[in-house]
DNA sequence: AAAGCGTGGCA
DNA sequence: TTGCCAAGCTT
């Protein structure tokens, strides 16, 4: 009852009127109808197994459903466990995760696994709120397995159940805003399933995901349009608010392929801060080492670098890497890469290794023949393409 | 609270 | 082409 008094009174807060019951009982029927004759088959709707079931929660967290789907068949095939992914190793897992992006995902499943071994004896907790101490699951995620996987009334509120709400209710709040989601998650509170919670969170995104979409959205077309306020008040195209991005940062790379005498070539690990970080990249090297305007004098289309850019560079490969090299300065092409709130310009050339301080060099040397083994982010595998594409192995 | 964190699809 | 979008979490 407190509970209950809590959230009409946030609801009231953000002048939010929730229905009554009846009308809330008729949407969930209209809803689940809806779903029971057009849910999409998908491979982790075929179990009730809460691990498989966070495992696809995880991978799909900001990214398609398309692409999802090869990955968590592929990770649940091997890693059939939870004891698995526990003990796996952390090469394992990146392999697995090679191109799915966000890799702090995969490395915090595996620690969650571990608290799972350690504090629930292997287990799959089904309390909400051990589910959401476990590392990597936020509200969202905690939300949707305690519903699907334990059947437990939770909300689980994400992008697409913030939009289809916005536009049932005429909400006014900014869905990227952080302190939305809790009036959104008071909302579900009111209107989920008791019965079927599970399949009602499910249905929520389903109807987001292929009706009650972001673009060319149709609201006659949806099986609850008769409770959709802004569909009735021809308001819809208002809704859901949401907050213009910011544009992204621009950075210029030299990215250098430089092999040895044994065929290899030579890798840096990232750091363990900021993007990609401890994934494997050729040699990447600041463009505005070069002169002052960076990339931009040089990005464009030049074939090759001035003569005094190229002993900039060779300086410092040796500075920088106690590397001697034999630069070619013939551009292999070029390359931009758009992560989320970052871009890079990459400019590709080759070098070979001439000779080697004795201090040693912060590089890996792997041999092509290796590649399988390791996780490459994209970048290094488009780098990789269009070195391996020009030199013609 | 806002920024950082990958990648691919789409108009 | 550029910008936006997709089943978010961490710091």
């Amino acid at each position: 009852m407190t509970n209950c008094m809590k959230n009409k009174d946030l609801l009231k807060e953000k002048s939010i009127i929730m229905w009554n019951e009846d009308k809330i009982e008729a949407f969930q029927k209209t809803l689940l109808d809806w779903y029971d004759a057009n849910k999409r088959d998908l491979p982790w709707r075929r179990t009730s197994n809460p691990y498989y079931i966070w495992i696809s929660e995880i991978m799909l967290q900001q990214t398609q459903v398309d692409t999802v789907i090869p990955y968590y068949e592929r990770f649940i095939n091997t890693l059939p466990e939870i004891n698995d992914l526990a003990e796996a190793s952390e090469d394992t897992l990146l392999k697995l995760w090679e191109g799915l992006g966000y890799y702090s995902r995969v490395r915090n499943m595996k620690v969650a696994a571990g608290q799972i071994m350690a504090d629930h004896n292997g287990i799959f907790p089904e309390d909400y709120e051990a589910i959401k101490s476990l590392k990597g699951i936020g509200p969202y995620t905690a939300g949707a397995v305690s519903s699907i996987a334990f059947n437990q009334p939770q909300p689980a509120v994400d992008g697409n159940v913030m939009r289809v709400l916005s536009r049932l209710f005429e909400i006014e709040l900014d869905i990227g805003k952080p302190s939305s989601r809790k009036v959104f998650e008071e909302m579900i509170r009111l209107l989920i399933d008791r019965e079927r919670p599970g399949d009602f969170n499910q249905a929520l995104m389903d109807l987001g995901a292929t009706i009650c979409t972001p673009k060319n959205y149709k609201p006659e077309t949806s099986p609850v349009k008769d409770f959709n306020a802004s569909y009735l008040n021809e308001t819809w195209e208002r809704y859901p608010i949401k907050q213009g991005k910011k544009k992204v940062r621009e950075e210029a790379y030299i990215a250098l392929a430089v092999s040895n005498d044994k065929g290899e070539y030579l890798f840096q690990k990232r750091g363990s801060e900021g993007v990609l970080s401890g994934m494997w990249t050729f040699l990447m090297i600041p463009a505005d080492i070069l002169d002052e305007d960076g990339w931009k004098s040089f990005g464009g289309s030049a074939e090759s670098l001035t003569q005094v850019q190229s002993e900039i560079l060779v300086d410092y490969i040796k500075k920088e890497y106690g590397l001697i090299i034999a630069f070619n300065n013939s551009l292999k092409g070029t390359y931009t890469h758009i992560f989320s709130h970052l871009k890079w310009h990459l400019s590709i050339y080759e070098a070979k290794v001439v000779a080697e301080t004795v201090t040693g060099h912060s590089l890996h040397p792997i041999h092509p023949d290796d590649f399988s083994d390791i996780a490459f982010p994209v970048p290094t595998q488009k780098v990789w393409n269009m070195v391996n594409a020009i030199t013609l192995f």
